[in-house]
DNA sequence: GTCTATATAATGATAGAC
DNA sequence: GTCTATCATTATATAGAC
């Protein structure tokens, strides 16, 4: 068995390119992105590129489609929770996004950019996610909290504000702290409060 | 007077370039709209594309500025008026942005999308516009507001919470009604009804 | 598996005729 | 002002040696 080529405790050649791969296309995009490029940061060559991954396409197939995975794969986990209440879902959204899109700030933008040029993989993992996420049991289980509840708008106004109240945020980061001298921690602070507040105002939104 | 070439009641060369640019720029970006898609969309060739512009990056650079000022200058004058206050500013924000974004929803996403790709030209305008917003007469306005409102939390949180709640609903159009055949109607209306939720919700939040 | 060299195609920009 | 033809560069991908 010399067969044997990824080494312990190193890096294969093949997870170095998708490492550089995934830098440059979620900072640049896929056309920005050039093959070159991802041969340089990645310390190899364009020929190994598509020895492994037979062209840019196919790697930025692959890249996209963990990125949409690394977006949604908790959110269904959490879900789909049976031993979790609405509330209790809630709050871990918000934690959840808010240290998943801190550590990768480029996330959803790349996702929504991928999604936005009509990236026709990415269009259909996403619509894979939506069909699993209406037919999981959280659907049914928040339509009767919103009975309970007696919630007077729709439930996609409640899911988008969220949504909205949670990720915009993390969406504009850059914009935020850039041009001034801004240090960054402030607005990491400011996100780590929004954990706690987004519940609270979501639950003063409902009464108003 | 022989040299008077732009007829009546139509459009220009320049502006037919401009208009094919703005599109494809929008929907694309930079690196995905090629100078022969912008020659074929409007009609005429690159020879002409570069006589009129110099270069696909001075074309960009027109068409990107002119972005920025379509998405802030309103906003800037919404902010500005000494005659209105902060509630009545805060409807006409939410009032003036769902309007904009659905007649053209591209517009926050290039914008945002250029500033993330570190584009030295948009960066500095938005810049710009961030200065002119912290200098304006709404800033002390505001500050007031905050006061005789006993606001808790950091003003930050106030206008995050209101762009959030405006803008990223306008930005997952496509995503919500892709891969279904929903019917943009639907969320046409949705956007029409934040409206006016959005000011009785940001109140509820901060009594919350 | 990895490299250098190269084929093939595309892209931005210009020259020069009309 | 507008066009066709063309150049120079860059990009993706492959061939073939090691």
């Amino acid at each position: 068995m010399n067969g044997k080529q990824m080494i312990e405790n190193d890096v294969s050649t093949e997870e170095k390119i998708k490492i550089a791969a995934r830098k440059l296309f979620q900072e640049k995009g896929f056309d920005g992105t050039k093959t070159r490029d991802i041969a340089k940061e990645s310390g190899i060559n364009i020929a190994l590129l598509n020895y492994y991954f037979r062209s840019k396409q196919k790697l930025f197939e692959i890249i996209a489609a963990e990125a949409v995975k690394d977006l949604f794969f908790n959110l269904l986990t959490i879900l789909e929770n049976e031993d979790s209440t609405i509330d209790h879902k809630l709050s871990q959204f918000v934690e959840h996004h808010v240290d998943l899109l801190k550590s990768n700030p480029n996330l959803i933008h790349f996702v929504l950019s991928s999604s936005h040029e009509n990236n026709p993989t990415v269009e259909s993992l996403l619509n894979d996610f939506k069909i699993k996420a209406i037919q999981s049991s959280f659907a049914s289980q928040y339509i009767q909290y919103a009975k309970e509840n007696k919630l007077s708008e729709s439930p996609v106004h409640y899911l988008l504000n969220i949504v909205s109240l949670t990720v915009f945020p993390l969406m504009i980061k850059r914009l935020f702290e850039g041009g001034f001298d801004i240090d960054p921690k402030i607005y990491d602070e400011l996100l780590e409060e929004r954990k706690i507040l987004i519940p609270k105002w979501i639950k003063g939104m409902s009464e108003a």
